[in-house]
DNA sequence: GTCTATAACGAGATAGAC
DNA sequence: GTCTATCTCGTTATAGAC
């Protein structure tokens, strides 16, 4: 289970700098000093690769929005750390998995693809939910449907991203993801 | 000439549907009946066409951000016809080229990432000046610095685009774009 | 300008020994 | 689980004829 992890580790650094089809098995051999068979022992095909890949990433997604969850912080707060979990993906030069791969789409095999949909899904659902709370606890003030909100911030963030990569300028992320939610969902007046 | 365009067409949306990596010269050879060697009499290698691609690219959006500026349109018609070029980006599930690009800018050499940075330059450049007209022309309300909004604007169509291709769903694209422009640069209210 | 042929290399994947 | 060896195919690119 060790080197299954490792390889994980490395081939999901492999694609989001690269993109999925910007590496290859050699790649992650190389730098964990292993044969190029000993990788099809765990994952038999670079798809079934690509899939686990997306399943981990979706997983450690899915426990850090459940953390913010039960922080008990203000439905604002909550968004600044949704927008903090992208922040961090931008170090060594990284891209979101998911957004990579939604680039890179039209390539591959199925199964990946519905993962990632899933992964954007799942995104949206969740944000959705805090706008919603936000919104009904007088907290937060917003221009139109949740869920509309909702899909504006995570394709808002996945372009920053996108974007400020080629920059290599944290502060250019730091300046469209504040103004992003700053913008679409207003901390509500205090009376 | 003839020719060496008909393959800037073909390789164009190769890019903008598979990526840069994501297609070969065989690619394009079989769609044009010709044959990869007499690809390479146009293009010598594939960093010789990916750096026309994106010249020609970035030649079209700027004839068009000059045609918008010779409207006379409105500074939010002005923005609304900016998105609309994107907008005309998705059909044949297309990415903006430059986007794709942006995606898979760790694995370009060097010149073609020169050129990709130019393009999101100008393109902020141009959306800066709208802007800051509109703002002073008291035609828009903006929410701080133009040259940030614009920032925003650009990486805010461009993860649209990024997110709303997986889903083959035009009009996700288009709530995206809107709430963005609206959320950001709002109508001034008229006295 | 376009072709056929081929070089030179890297990709994903498998066989079979240890 | 990991290895060496190998297969097969696709990739970019070049040589040289027409």
């Amino acid at each position: 289970m060790e080197t299954r992890s490792q390889i994980l580790d490395v081939a999901e650094r492999l694609v989001q700098v690269r993109g999925f089809n910007g590496f290859s098995y050699a790649d992650i051999a190389a730098e964990l000093g292993i044969s190029k068979a000993s990788l099809h022992y765990h994952f038999a095909s670079k798809a079934e690769l690509g899939e686990a890949l997306i399943d981990r990433y979706a997983d450690r997604f899915g426990t850090a929005l459940k953390a913010i969850d039960e922080s008990g912080d203000e439905p604002q707060a909550k968004l600044e750390a949704y927008a903090r979990i992208y922040a961090d993906v931008l170090r060594d030069r990284r891209m979101c998995l998911c957004g990579m791969l939604a680039a890179e789409y039209e390539t591959l095999p199925e199964p990946m693809r519905a993962a990632i949909v899933r992964f954007f899904d799942e995104n949206e659902g969740w944000l959705t939910g805090v706008l919603e709370h936000g919104s009904a606890a007088g907290a937060l003030e917003l221009e139109g449907p949740a869920r509309d909100e909702a899909q504006t911030i995570v394709s808002g963030l996945e372009g920053a991203l996108l974007v400020a990569r080629p920059y290599r300028d944290m502060a250019r992320f730091e300046a469209a993801a504040t103004r992003l939610l700053k913008s679409l969902a207003r901390t509500a007046p205090s009376i």
